[in-house]
DNA sequence: GCAAATTAATGATTTATTCAAG
DNA sequence: CTTGAATAAATCATTAATTTGC
């Protein structure tokens, strides 16, 4: 190649500030359409196809969202941190918290009634359908991690709850990060709320729709 | 079955209340783990399993997206109306109000050059390199809808222009909304700055990388 | 100052995942 | 359930910044 040609596109200043501006309003996957008049505009400062523009909006968007993940993971990091250090008492004020904090009193009633009624107790008589309570369905309760399946197809899929690479684990810290509230239903239970719901819930024989044993597949039978 | 017994789970409205905030907090597709916890406090409040959580996400999910997808649908449409109906200004001036309602000074005066230099013009000294013309490789460019092919295998891939169903049409309706500069371009461009960059920028020939012939494959060399 | 060496950015490809249609 | 389209993530490759020794 002549030294005078690029291997690759170099965006000159203007076409780079274009860019960069209307990423900014808003556009991440321009049509082919308007790649093209993207390119069009931008080949009067300078030498520039439709698959540059393609690209640098694949790549900018891309870019962008690590950023912000990074960004969060070091976030959460931090405040995982101190969490761990500071707190120690029961998840239940932290619902409460979270959902005064985010103005839904109604939710929020609802949450405080969990902590009035003991787990062991009959659910609130607010509830118009008699009190189910839960029963695991692979009988697969240790401690963490545990690989439980369950009756339908697509359920069992969602299984799998090891990240695979640093973007899933990324991603599921940024899921973490939605609220404190499923901050605290990642956590094993038997740091804050030690062992209650699934403990008591398990002295309850399951009284499931079909009635079934429980302790090895009561959900598990083939379709 | 009996007739207390439904077949099928019907959500208490405590039950509700709660997963609808949980969706409110952004939980879109909790994991196994927090279906379980998930569970074990909705099951307080009624006969509930770890499938119907999971169903009631994918649903509510799959349902958010379409009922946004049509409002967005609706408003677009109603919007394009308005639109073909009211303007007819040149596209610049819409760049110019959009730019400087953005507080842009650098990028709009960039647009700003647009308009000072007439597309048969070199562009602006600012531009380090030479200045290339936009070249169509496939040659077909004719008025609307033509059918592109760019040397990129992902590139290609995106040139078909033509939504196929409802549901492709929402989303590319979607996709113009990002911006009202996507919207000024995916007009046709003749519409309001009449056959200026494309028709003259065809008087120019191509000066590609290999300064071949780039209508075939100028960049799909073997490795 | 300057250029070789090193590092950081970023353009371009390839691979994997998601989502919806049939 | 299978498949195709679309997108995101991962990766490769080149160019620009920068550091470093002279």
């Amino acid at each position: 190649m002549s030294p005078s040609t690029s291997a690759r596109w170099c965006p000159t200043p203007e076409q780079l500030m274009i860019l960069e501006e209307m990423y900014r309003a808003g556009v991440r996957t321009p049509s082919a359409s308007q790649i093209q008049q993207i390119t069009a505009h931008l080949s009067l400062y300078g030498k520039i196809e439709g698959k540059n523009v393609f690209y640098w909006f694949q790549n900018h968007k891309a870019r962008d969202r690590q950023k912000m993940r990074r960004k969060l993971t070091k976030q959460l990091q931090q405040q995982q941190q101190l969490f761990q250090q500071h707190v120690s008492p029961s998840c239940c004020s932290l619902c409460h918290s979270y959902l005064d904090h985010h103005h839904c009193p109604a939710s929020a009633s609802a949450f405080r009634q969990l902590s009035y009624y003991s787990p062991s107790l009959p659910p609130p008589p607010t509830s118009p359908l008699p009190s189910m309570i839960y029963a695991p369905q692979g009988g697969n309760t240790t401690g963490g991690g545990q690989m439980l399946t369950m009756d339908c197809n697509k359920w069992t899929e969602t299984i799998r709850d090891v990240p695979r690479s640093r973007v899933e684990m990324e991603k599921s810290m940024m899921k973490m990060y939605n609220g404190d509230w499923m901050m605290v239903l990642d956590m094993d239970p038997s740091e804050f709320c030690p062992a209650k719901p699934l403990k008591t819930l398990e002295l309850f024989p399951t009284t499931s729709t079909n009635l079934g044993e429980d302790s090895k597949d009561s959900a598990t039978q083939p379709v």
